[in-house]
DNA sequence: CAGCAGACATGTCTTTGTTAATTGCCGCCG
DNA sequence: CGGCGGCAATTAACAAAGACATGTCTGCTG
């Protein structure tokens, strides 16, 4: 039973309804050295890998990273090939918490479409929380969300049918994409391959095909080349057994 | 090329190699309206949940703690009851920033032994952030870390053959184990039962069952009443391809 | 034009799920 | 004290889901 402690400066930000660090304006009070937009890449493109160039340069520590702009996904593979999706990445998403070591291979990033990243400093964060009041909040938001989903992808992976698991993933992507509004394309395309479908839901890339097509057959979505045409989000949202479309916003903190 | 920042009391903390929030040390210099600790749980006991009258006392929404003795477990279920484990909870996690409001089953915690919590009001966070400096590293520190263990998990259940899935959870919660130190058995006992075993790995109890007598006939595992005795640690990994035993201690942030 | 990658298709084989029945242990209650 | 009921673990027999190997077709690209 704690009483209720009056509110401070910090305690503005609650409840956080919307998604921080989404836009540059939020890294306005950022000094160059703290950050840096790094942009340019192509679809298919490798992010950050463990001994990956491009984020890799100076500090072999610097995996931490915001997505601006483009669609990217996280991924993990065992040593004979096997690849398990993580996560999506959309405008906002926080990438690099997770600790990434060269050599250790531990988890790696590709881009789904032209990108552009801004790029901190992970050995730098002491530094960054103390000095912007604030973040510590944003980012705990991002890894509360990012821990959520990787929990509903867990519940999907492990104990849904293989139909409801791919009606679950597009209709999830969907949201994710209406919510961030890809404003650009009219239709609802969400970028990716049968093979990312399957290496997300831990099915065969045949299979994945059978699945898909089943829901096609619905009308439920169209498949197009390298890309998902969303027709029925609700239907889709039925066919897996998830609420999740409907669900209202609220505060996570 | 960010120039390396001076030192700060903040950065002291870093690396950040111990697991924080672990000992009720940690609590020193905390109010007592900032926190409580609740004890009493017997094991199969519902710590949280939508409706629990345990944690949900108060406000709807103090649904933030951490361990600090005994086993856990984190899971989601869906309508019809298939039931998905997340993640186990030793000394030292951090549960509730996944969020979970009334009425939307978010997941829910059970105990897999007499459990002690340290409680905090989740709403109060902004606070709790501003009055112990270094409290938002220990957080997102955690907060990390159970995302690269929900990573691997991930991979496990969407990857792994269930002989694999099956080693690389026993050898993973060996690890943590004794990582935790629960001096007090002699033996390498996880207390769980075959059912939680099958609802962590997506399999079903009768397969799980099978796998699982595989692994005894081997010596790698022996199983008790409601608990698993791990013979050779070693060997379950290799059975799981899986390096994370050797895994030197590193620095997360 | 050739080469390639992705989508689509089919048949066979392996893995895993389902159902159901048996045993042993333990706590509860008459 | 002893029967009863419940849960965990176990096993068998069968069904279903999904993986795998393979091949065709199409559109793109060099």
């Amino acid at each position: 039973m704690s009483t209720a402690l009056p509110n401070t400066t910090v305690a503005r930000r609650v409840p956080c309804e919307a998604c921080p660090l989404r836009d540059n304006e939020h890294f306005r009070d950022f000094t160059p050295a703290e950050l840096k937009f790094v942009s340019g890449f192509k679809r298919g493109e490798l992010v950050s890998e463990a001994g990956s160039m491009i984020l890799a340069e100076g500090s072999h520590n610097a995996q931490l990273f915001t997505l601006l702009s483009g669609w990217a996904f996280r991924y993990k593979t065992l040593e004979d090939g096997r690849r398990q999706i993580l996560n999506y990445l959309l405008p906002g998403d926080l990438v690099g918490l997770q600790g990434s070591v060269i050599g250790e291979m531990e988890h790696s990033v590709e881009s789904l479409s032209p990108v552009v990243l801004c790029v901190f400093q992970r050995d730098n964060l002491p530094n960054l929380f103390e000095n912007h009041p604030g973040l510590a909040f944003d980012v705990t938001w991002l890894a509360s969300r990012e821990e959520r989903m990787l929990d509903e992808n867990l519940l999907s992976v492990g104990r849904r049918s293989a139909t409801e698991r791919a009606a679950y993933l597009i209709a999830f992507l969907y949201q994710r994409s209406e919510q961030v509004g890809q404003g650009r394309s009219s239709r609802h395309l969400i970028p990716i391959t049968q093979q990312h479908v399957a290496d997300t839901l831990g099915l065969s890339i045949v299979h994945t095909n059978k699945t898909l097509r089943k829901l096609a057959s619905r009308e439920l979505i169209r498949w197009h080349d390298r890309a998902c045409e969303v027709l029925d989000p609700k239907g889709l949202a039925e066919v897996a057994g998830w609420d999740g479309l409907s669900e209202s916003k609220r505060p996570l903190i």
